[in-house]
DNA sequence: CGCCAGGGGAGCT
DNA sequence: AGCTCCCCTGGC
């Protein structure tokens, strides 16, 4: 068990910004989490913070994973005064932070997404992953699915996810599954590439457009200048930036900005 | 039963 | 850039 005060972090804050649909909330203040092979459980008792897991795993893993090396104060305070909206977003979701997630999952995970609730989203990446994905078992015992490669999803048919209820996405997902082994897009050079030439990149997968390639470029890549417009943002946008949002003044950090408005979008609009 | 919305995208012009 | 159409579920 590893105890930690930390400012600007709040499990259960990251698990409703629907950035991770591998987060789920157990009892009141605990959350579960699975990235790649480790699943962690992780209690909030105000700025305390209870992980279970080693001091090692939590130093060469998770400390990334939740992007604890940040100072998420420096970017709150760059926030302008004037930007009463921003400023009260920012306070209510001033917990969440920006993930180091798996780059092939994220992919998969946005091209769900489409049209899609965050309900049912879970329920989907649930149910591919226990049917191609492979049971894991940690040493305190816990058995999990581990999020499936993208091998596991070539030679099927088009529709065949369809039974993992994705419905029209499972073409999405299938073809791009075919797209990365084939080579015809490099994960491994999409890591390498700035902002703009991965967005490129990932917009030539099938089922990947604008909003959904920008979610990969925040959630995965890192980039945190990557502001992804979707229904929501856009309405926001529309009622409390006419002038367009202030791109230069949060220039690099906008990704930050786009989460807390998103987070009080969903569960603080009046 | 119909209607519609849920963190869009493709394929046009 | 803007438009139409597409498409699957779940809730009402």
């Amino acid at each position: 068990m590893v105890i930690k005060e930390i400012e600007h972090f709040n499990i259960e804050q990251i698990c409703d910004s629907g950035q991770c649909f591998r987060m789920e909330r157990k009892d009141s203040g605990l959350v579960s989490v699975i990235a790649g092979e480790r699943y962690l459980e992780v209690r909030q008792d105000g700025k305390t913070c209870s992980f279970k897991c080693t001091e090692e795993d939590f130093e060469s893993f998770w400390k990334v994973y939740f992007d604890l090396e940040e100072d998420y104060g420096t970017f709150i305070e760059k926030i302008s005064p004037k930007d009463s909206y921003l400023m009260r977003a920012a306070e209510i979701g001033s917990g969440i932070r920006i993930l180091h997630q798996d780059l092939w999952e994220m992919i998969v995970s946005f091209l769900i997404s489409q049209q899609n609730n965050i309900v049912r989203i879970r329920r989907c990446i649930k149910n591919i992953c226990e049917k191609y994905g492979e049971e894991q078992q940690d040493e305190q015992g816990n058995i999990f699915y581990s999020f499936p490669k993208p091998e596991a999803f070539v030679g099927l048919e088009e529709d065949d996810l369809k039974v993992c209820n994705l419905g029209y996405r499972s073409k999405y997902v299938v073809r791009t599954a075919n797209a990365i082994v084939s080579g015809e897009v490099s994960l491994d050079a999409v890591k390498t590439m700035s902002y703009r030439k991965a967005r490129e990149e990932l917009l030539k997968l099938f089922g990947v457009g604008e909003k959904v390639a920008d979610c990969i470029c925040l959630f995965a890549l890192h980039h945190l200048e990557a502001f992804p417009v979707d229904t929501h943002i856009q309405q926001a946008l529309k009622k409390h930036y006419k002038r367009g949002f202030p791109k230069t003044r949060y220039k690099g950090i906008q990704g930050v900005m786009q989460q807390y408005i998103f987070y009080y979008e969903l569960f603080y609009k009046e």
